[in-house]
DNA sequence: TGGTTGACTGACCGTTCGTTCAGCGCGATG
DNA sequence: CATCGCGCTGAACGAACGGTCAGTCAACCA
């Protein structure tokens, strides 16, 4: 059955809604957002986000699992690529960089999500929505660590915390890329964490003179 | 000049409404921490914290560097161990894993000073006022990095992105350990950390059968 | 001991926010 | 053309916040 028309009017609202959501909270924090700023940069009245949400909270769960999602989808075609670890390593994190290169104010959005408790009104329930999300996210790395570690490519270290350690480092350079004038090109950055992460940084001591 | 009654008086009053606001914003994050909860938390009127302190935004201010100061020493500290970079970054982690790992609370103060925007009336500031005790931070082990490529013992890579890297990574497994209920002994995720920095991951391909 | 001081209090104020709802305009209907 | 249905509006409301200040009272002095 086709659609009606009714609810295409109905998706295109709650998509604007949705996607001027993520703006005012990428511009201002997801504080700081008020649902008059959101209305005005959907061009629709305040009280019109009441009829597709049931209240900030739901408008803001909504959001950011759609966002979310297409940020997985790109993540997780990344991991499909072909090769052997470090490729698939390399891949996921130009992925990464080209997504939040992109959409700039989606990655504060998604950054923000994580820590900002909500103004003592609300609060609650964004752990329990968000945080899963990013434990999926860290799920996802620590099975590819494990394959790679079951297929005698990489040690046998504990596949969470370093999957842990990698995305949040990794974030922080991409946090750091944001705020620079003039970042080093995104390649760079890259094979920095790559090159990093699969050699070391330590320059073995000679145990003897090279001689 | 010994300290008149008033001076002791006063310093203990600063304290402990400093104290309170750590344990509060600990527990409600930065943005969710009302003047009325602090003032509670520390045993007096609300109207007695704005004697001490100009307005909200200077309390958190000043809380902030308080705390961060005691960081730091014990972080300074780790850092004067003398050895190899190895040794070095070895005392420097297992320091930050027993100071976070003795204060909870305050480092999830610590943490959500990050990011937490406030709540839209205030807000501004914040970022001028805590973003550089974080710069310190890293600019402090960018140093130390910086200083083992010129011995040679490290490779020769961005410094700073090297030590953003480093310090997000680690941060994110305090924060896991810290949710855990019986997370692995300090030293073994310190570890994990040393080893994947130094000599990475990678298990290297054998050029030729090993026969 | 009566008077003075000032640290402290908490009811109150102005503001801002999320949420509501009576009413508006407009396309469809008969 | 009159009427209805309904998506939408934005003024209004209550709650909660940071900040204020007139009043309280214990400690001290003369």
């Amino acid at each position: 059955m086709a659609k009606s028309k009714e609810e295409i009017v109905q998706e295109f609202r709650v998509q604007s809604i949705q996607e001027a959501a993520i703006r005012v909270i990428s511009r201002k924090g997801m504080a700081a957002a008020t649902m008059q700023e959101i209305a005005e940069e959907a061009g629709v009245a305040k009280g019109t986000i009441y009829l597709y949400f049931r209240d900030r909270e739901e408008l803001v769960e909504k959001t950011f699992e759609t966002a979310i999602g297409q940020l997985h989808g790109r993540l997780d075609a990344a991991l499909d690529a072909e090769g052997p670890f470090a490729e698939k390593l390399r891949s996921l994190l130009t992925a990464q960089f080209a997504f939040f290169g992109e959409n700039r104010e989606f990655f504060r959005l998604y950054h923000s999500l994580r820590m900002t408790q909500g103004s003592a009104t609300q609060q609650r329930r964004q752990k329990r929505t968000c945080q899963p999300q990013f434990k999926a996210r860290v799920d996802r790395l620590a099975g590819m660590l494990k394959a790679a570690m079951d297929a005698g490519e990489v040690r046998v270290l504990d596949p969470s915390r370093l999957a842990l350690f990698l995305i949040e480092g990794s974030i922080a350079i991409v946090l750091e890329r944001l705020t620079e004038d003039a970042p080093p090109p995104e390649s760079e950055d890259v094979e920095l964490i790559v090159s990093t992460l699969l050699g070391g940084i330590a320059i073995p001591k000679p145990k003897r003179s090279s001689h």
